[in-house]
RNA sequence: GGUCUUAUCGUCUAGCGGCUAGGACGUUGCCCUCUCACGGCAAAAACACGGGUUCGAUUCCCGUUGAGACCA
């Protein structure tokens, strides 16, 4: 017995310029990327341009950008930034591959598995409406097929319109789909669908079929809206007498209302949480989550860890709705693990030593990284307030105006290099806990804040350092005069 | 309308014939505490329905219903 030869791993993506890169795409490229990385394989980026109208340069920039923003580096397809490709396959942009979709559509013509079509829009669309009105499924009704050499050379001549009909064989397609087991289609129902406008502008399912084999996709990793293409493709793999990869459809994400998700509910590209303030490594980690999980209890995992420990075969068979408190909840915990450091480094601010003493004080109260500006703008600016709120539940005006005082008294002796928390608790505290910590630390923090919530008060004076601490609660002394 | 897919707390999910149905987000309460966060603890919260199969079904099979996707 001959032992099965076993093909490399080899999947890819392969998104359409004709938006941002949807989180739905991400998580598709995710998933083919721990994939390939589990089985030591390779991952592929096809940009699958053929249609003219709706896809555009900055779209397909957009998604080049966004993948290697969360970290999902491709091992062929196109080099970013540049006109070039990496991989031995190249090029890997449909809208320069016609030559090979042209020779392949050929030989179908050549073999009679498919044949031009002449019928007109009009045609279908009553032929469509009388079937619909009978109760049957619309499918075209083969007029074409068999049309002799000589009546096409006639129709091209009066320049007839045209499109390439594949001649959809009837019998019973089925594949063994990874993730959700034996599907199986009636390909009697299908219909000849049309799978080019002319040799060299094929249409989506051919064109993917010719790709797939050019490029030796072993898996083809996808969302579930492709299931039903999946039969139509492989028909077009036999009559071409071309491998069949394996599938796994992946389940879709979906909104509130359980359909896929779209603009209407939220924010559906990825730059758009990257402008939101989201990290790379809570999106990814996120993702991951939708639709899969590990073995365990875990939460967070890094790409790596994911990789280690991905499978197919845990994937979820039903749609998951997108939730965004709980990405916000994850990106949260990300970003307290950051370091003050690292913290500027994302939010693209200098590392100032001003900057990282902030940074160290907001760190845990940030769910993204947009809420910083909000949480930090006090230091800054101190904001307006009433006196009232600088007096404790349980205390009196006069004594917090003497609290205050005292407090500016012992702060004014401070040197500067001792303002940080650390001596504050050493030096101030003992105060604070004599005269009673609500009447005296409220106050105090109120002073140096003007907020009613806001971090403690030792660590804003650290913060904002000896001269504006001692300004804001003159201020605030003043208040209560 | 046709085809295909799918069904465990509000949401993401664990479960793969016998469990007090577990975890996470969110919600609520308590603790910590000068406030707000963080953190800790706790609570409420689910097997869509009906038939089988079986000693026993959340789990296997068949329907029903719901939901979604695709085609047009």
């Amino acid at each position: 017995m001959v032992a099965k030869k076993i093909k490399p791993v080899r999947v890819r993506i392969a998104p359409s310029p004709t938006g941002y890169l949807h989180i739905g795409t991400a998580r598709t490229a995710l998933f083919n990327y721990l994939f390939a990385k589990q089985n030591n394989g390779s991952f592929i980026l096809r940009i699958e341009d053929t249609d003219l109208e709706r896809s555009e340069k900055r779209f397909e920039e957009d998604i080049i950008n966004s993948l290697q923003w969360l970290g999902l580096d491709w091992d062929e397809g196109p080099v970013a930034g540049k006109k070039t490709y990496k991989g031995k396959f190249k090029p890997y942009r449909q809208t320069e591959r016609l030559d090979t979709y042209e020779k392949y559509i050929n030989k179908l013509l050549e073999d009679h598995a498919a044949y031009y079509c002449f019928c007109t829009k009009e045609e279908l669309e009553n032929q469509r409406q009388a079937a619909l009105a009978e109760g049957r499924a619309p499918k075209y009704s083969g007029k074409c097929r068999s049309l002799s050499a000589e009546e096409v050379k006639q129709n091209m001549a009066i320049n007839q319109g045209h499109v390439i009909r594949f001649k959809v064989p009837e019998v019973t397609v089925s594949f063994k789909d990874l993730i959700r087991g034996e599907i199986s289609f009636d390909a009697t129902l299908i219909g000849d669908i049309v799978i080019a406008k002319d040799p060299r502008v094929p249409l989506y399912n051919f064109a993917v079929v010719v790709d797939d084999s050019e490029m030796e996709i072993s898996h083809v990793i996808r969302g579930e809206d492709h299931i039903a293409n999946t039969p139509k493709q492989i028909l077009i793999q036999r009559a071409l007498g071309l491998d069949q990869p394996e599938y796994a459809h992946l389940p879709l994400i979906l909104d509130p209302d359980r359909s896929k998700m779209s603009k209407r509910y939220s924010a559906t590209s990825i730059n758009e949480y990257k402008e939101q303030g989201f990290l790379p490594e809570a999106m990814v980690n996120f993702m991951a989550l939708l639709g899969w999980h590990p073995q365990g209890d875990k939460e967070t995992f890094t790409i790596e860890e994911l990789a280690k420990e991905f499978d197919l075969t845990r994937i979820q068979k039903a749609g998951a709705v997108f939730n965004i408190a709980k990405l916000k909840w994850v990106n949260g915990q990300y970003i307290k693990k950051l370091q003050p450091e690292q913290l500027m480094l994302r939010l693209g601010l200098p590392e100032t030593k001003e900057n990282l003493r902030v940074g160290a004080i907001v760190k845990d109260r940030l769910e993204t990284l947009q809420d910083f500006a909000a949480l930090t703008d006090f230091l800054f600016k101190l904001p307006e307030y009433e006196a009232g709120l600088l007096v404790w539940q349980t205390n009196t005006k006069e004594k917090t105006k003497e609290n205050l005082e005292s407090a500016r008294k012992i702060l004014s002796n401070i040197e500067e290099a001792d303002y940080n928390k650390k001596y504050l608790d050493e030096v101030l505290m003992p105060t604070a806990i004599a005269q009673g910590k609500g009447d005296y630390l409220w106050p105090l923090r109120v002073a140096v804040s003007g907020q009613k919530a806001s971090p403690g008060p030792f660590e804003i004076i650290e913060a904002l350092g000896k001269e504006k601490t001692l300004e804001r609660i003159q201020i605030a002394i003043d208040k209560l005069i």
